[in-house]
DNA sequence: AGTGACTCTGCAAACGATTACATCAACGAC
DNA sequence: GTCGTTGATGTAATCGTTTGCAGAGTCACT
């Protein structure tokens, strides 16, 4: 019952020009007499003409669409980062398309990047192999929070300084005995944020004990986890930086319905400023990550890119910032410092 | 720098054959013999051939994606439905594009639909107009969560349901002072869970009474304001019911950061069930719906649409059930009932 | 009047696949 | 030996645009 479609042909045909004449008219305006400009915008409102994508990118080789893998798209940390990606791409005449990479069958990737699906892609995605992504003919990539060596340009922050300043904050407000809970092994962000933590750590001549190190995966699941374990411990420490606010989040929860209270018994410092961090009880002290200035400044480098025809580019550092709320307190006077 | 892709003529020339017999190996395997699909399987194999994807879709007049539109892609509501989504979509060799119709402007998305930029469309904002989505030579269309008159198909559950069940759950726990943060104006889903919470307290007998009733827009701000609104109230309700977990995330918040206790002071329940809610203080009791298979399933009728090339189909309404945590809990004894 | 230069438009060739139809060989039945 | 049938392949049209090239007209200047 699919209505037959008015074609530039039907267009050429009433306004009495060529398809050349009409597809000019519509894309080069000013190379087209005014009159004729005209007829043909006049064909066009009456046959509800507008012109075939898929004809229009064969023929121009392109897309027009931009692909987004992502890891995990119930994750909502990546929700806000896409909505800042849309925003400047939907402008630049690009679709956003999206697939998640762990749902995706690994072989459909090299596919994705192949076969010319999309004029440019974003990476969110660290664990891919890197090795799919050097195929050759392949469309720009850019990655966005998650990087991998030096061939790629990415987006990111910087993620170690970020843990840094989350360390340091915990040790001005008198914590001595701090752990860490992980992201998932194998994922550059968990890296780091451990290096960073541990340097920290180093720099101010605190140890990081191996018992006070939770692994996890990001996720609320994991931070409730760390609580569990957090609570079977015999010498626990009296704050814990979280790789993510979700994490953090679990963390918190757990250990309040476990009877301890935060900051008053434990400090917490999450990562990221997810939105609903300033509304948990207490507020979330966190590491903001610009997460929607991630995604444009992603989208603008890869147009770039892509309008330049290169396959690499300038990658971009951004900002991290101590947002500091009420997760955190001095550490419990019955405690005390190590020796 | 790209590269030349290799196309279905190189493969056809290097192994010997037609394109058409190419193209015939690629789709239809059984309908070219043993040893010619061999040969052309190696030749490809050595081009590297991938079948260029607008080409095809050009020929078979179809585009090969789901567009998706979303009122706010920063909502995290809407990831884990698109994640659903996109399950089912993947496998039935379906890419998914996304918008979002807050950022773009209005114009696009008549554009979306006639362009033919895809070969169906997930509606996720009910409130677009609906003369928008009217129009003829559009491809297939569901509305998901939200919906519109009853001449769209759609998934979603039976909000006013789920408010009944909310408020009952509510009442049966002793309370009888109810009332209930809203969503934002105008909203099918604002005013389903509205009336049903009207109904509901009407059959007990109860009246909603206006002051009780918070404006909002279903985001975690509203639900702060709707605290600072409660703060103020010389009588309060012991219960509120938020038309959405994030609201009722926000509420709790700000309640808690003003010294106020719940569920002791004043009991919450919410809307959705969002992953974060078990992890709150206390636990959110909530009406959950089942976003992953709203997803999936409307992806399953749409690609059922696209199948059969209907424009209309069946709708789905699928179950909500009440999910009780910490956060109900018997009213103040000292309030006790209104006369 | 001849000559560039310039503007506007049409012709027709891409773009890269799919597929209706034609062709041809092999085969078995009569 | 002929005919119809079947199966494998090739030929060429088609999908709906964009765009290089060329032709036609106009204008200004020598």
């Amino acid at each position: 019952m699919r209505q037959k479609v008015a074609t530039i042909q039907d267009v050429a045909r009433l306004s009495g020009v060529s398809t050349a004449t009409v597809s000019r008219a519509l894309s080069h305006p000013d190379r087209v007499a005014e009159p004729t400009r005209e007829a043909v915008l006049r064909a066009v409102r009456e046959t509800g003409y507008v012109a075939n994508p898929m004809a229009r990118n064969l023929r121009r080789r392109r897309t027009g669409s931009i692909l987004a893998l992502v890891p995990n798209l119930a994750n909502p940390f990546f929700s806000e980062i896409l909505s800042g990606l849309a925003s400047v791409l939907t402008p630049a005449g690009y679709g956003l398309l999206i697939a998640d990479t762990h749902t995706d069958p690994a072989g459909r990737l090299t596919y994705y990047l192949e076969s010319g699906l999309a004029d440019g892609v974003v990476v969110f995605d660290g664990t891919l192999p890197e090795e799919a992504l050097a195929t050759r003919r392949r469309p720009p990539v850019i990655l966005a929070c998650e990087w991998m060596g030096e061939t790629l340009p990415s987006v990111r922050v910087d993620n170690a300084a970020g843990a840094e300043i989350a360390i340091r904050h915990l040790h001005e407000m008198g914590h001595r005995r701090i752990g860490h809970a992980m992201g998932p092994a194998g994922n550059v962000l968990t890296e780091s944020r451990l290096a960073g933590a541990r340097r920290a750590l180093e720099a101010l001549g605190l140890p990081l004990r191996e018992d006070w190190i939770f692994r996890g995966d990001f996720g609320l699941a994991s931070g409730s986890a760390a609580a569990m374990t957090w609570l079977g411990l015999k010498e626990r420490p009296t704050a814990v930086f979280c790789a993510s606010d979700e994490t953090a989040c679990g963390f918190m929860g757990a250990l309040q319905h476990a009877g301890i209270s935060v900051p008053s018994d434990v400090s917490v410092v999450g990562f990221d400023d997810i939105e609903v961090a300033a509304h948990l009880v207490p507020p979330l002290t966190t590491i903001r990550q610009p997460r929607r200035q991630i995604g444009r400044r992603a989208g603008e480098l890869l147009s770039a890119m892509i309008e330049a025809r290169a396959l690499g580019g300038p990658s971009e550092l951004l900002p991290v910032e101590l947002i500091r709320r009420q997760s955190v307190a001095p550490p419990p006077p019955c405690q005390g410092d190590l020796p």
